[in-house]
DNA sequence: GGTGAGATTTTGACTCATTCTAAATTGAAT
DNA sequence: ATTCAATTTAGAATGAGTCAAAATCTCACC
């Protein structure tokens, strides 16, 4: 739970980080580590939080920072539902969202190729498109607690 | 351009909001004319400058009110990018988003019925979604700026 | 046409996520 | 060890949006 990065996990920082002419310190990987260990898509606060555990004297600034330097060099995604806090995701595979109505709890969708592509042919040409966010709001039987 | 209702809008926004048990005001006109004279995702701030050149005073709370007041009776849909302001559309018909990276603004996206469901059929059974925003972000080749 | 009840509008204060600033600290290269 | 740039930190500042309370309006009813 609170243990340390793995070595897989801390080179994949490590690369990441040093790809973009940035170094590791102890507060990224804190920060990073807390990403990795509890996937439930948590706000700026969540993640201060557990990570205060660890390293008490982190500040919430540095954590502002940490999450803005991982979706810098792509190790994490935003999430972001109407105007609610942003919320972090270290999940890269393509995938959507799904917003727990009752709930608030964020599940990851995950998005099979064909859909992807289907979605991008309804561009006009034109229109460029790098990034495409899709997300759902609905209720979801409880149970469906996994990726929360 | 800052000419009144259409007959058949007042009709449409009376119509919206005797059903759902409120009243038709001035400014709940001014408003909605705002939205349906410049179809441009205005944000709130724009559509308060644009009513006042109309209703010199009217205030700003009065704007949010309208517009919350409107989405809350299905005249208008919120559009949100990220953590920038809201937008408001007036466009009801099932459609994506796209902005463009360079200029900011919002275009819409008409979205085929045959897109739409096999996007819903990437849910997983137990997820029962109510609505669906898709939101593309990139570049649009100057020229595109219609439903800018 | 006047009245009253409830809805709406208004002003200004407030909240809260996020960003900024400037000083202190750290890391790593020489 | 020294130095320079990157990072971290605390706290102030920003800005979209919300709230509270008083003033005003709308409309049904007489």
């Amino acid at each position: 739970m609170s243990q340390n990065l793995t070595e897989a996990d801390l080179s994949h920082l490590q690369e990441a980080l040093n790809r973009s002419g940035q170094k590791v310190t102890p507060q990224r990987e804190a920060v990073f580590q807390v990403l990795l260990a509890k996937r439930d898509h948590p706000t700026v606060d969540e993640v201060f939080n557990r990570a205060r555990e660890v390293m008490p004297g982190l500040s919430l600034a540095t954590v502002y920072n940490c999450l803005e330097t991982f979706v810098g060099c792509g190790l994490v995604r935003q999430v972001n539902h109407e105007r609610e806090s942003t919320r972090y995701c270290p999940n890269l595979a393509p995938h959507a969202h799904f917003r727990d109505k009752a709930t608030g709890r964020v599940h990851d969708i995950d998005l099979p190729p064909e859909v992807l592509s289907s979605l991008r042919s309804i561009l006009p040409p034109g229109f460029d498109s790098e990034t495409i966010e899709i997300s759902f709001h609905g209720r979801a039987q409880s149970g469906e607690a996994r990726s929360n």
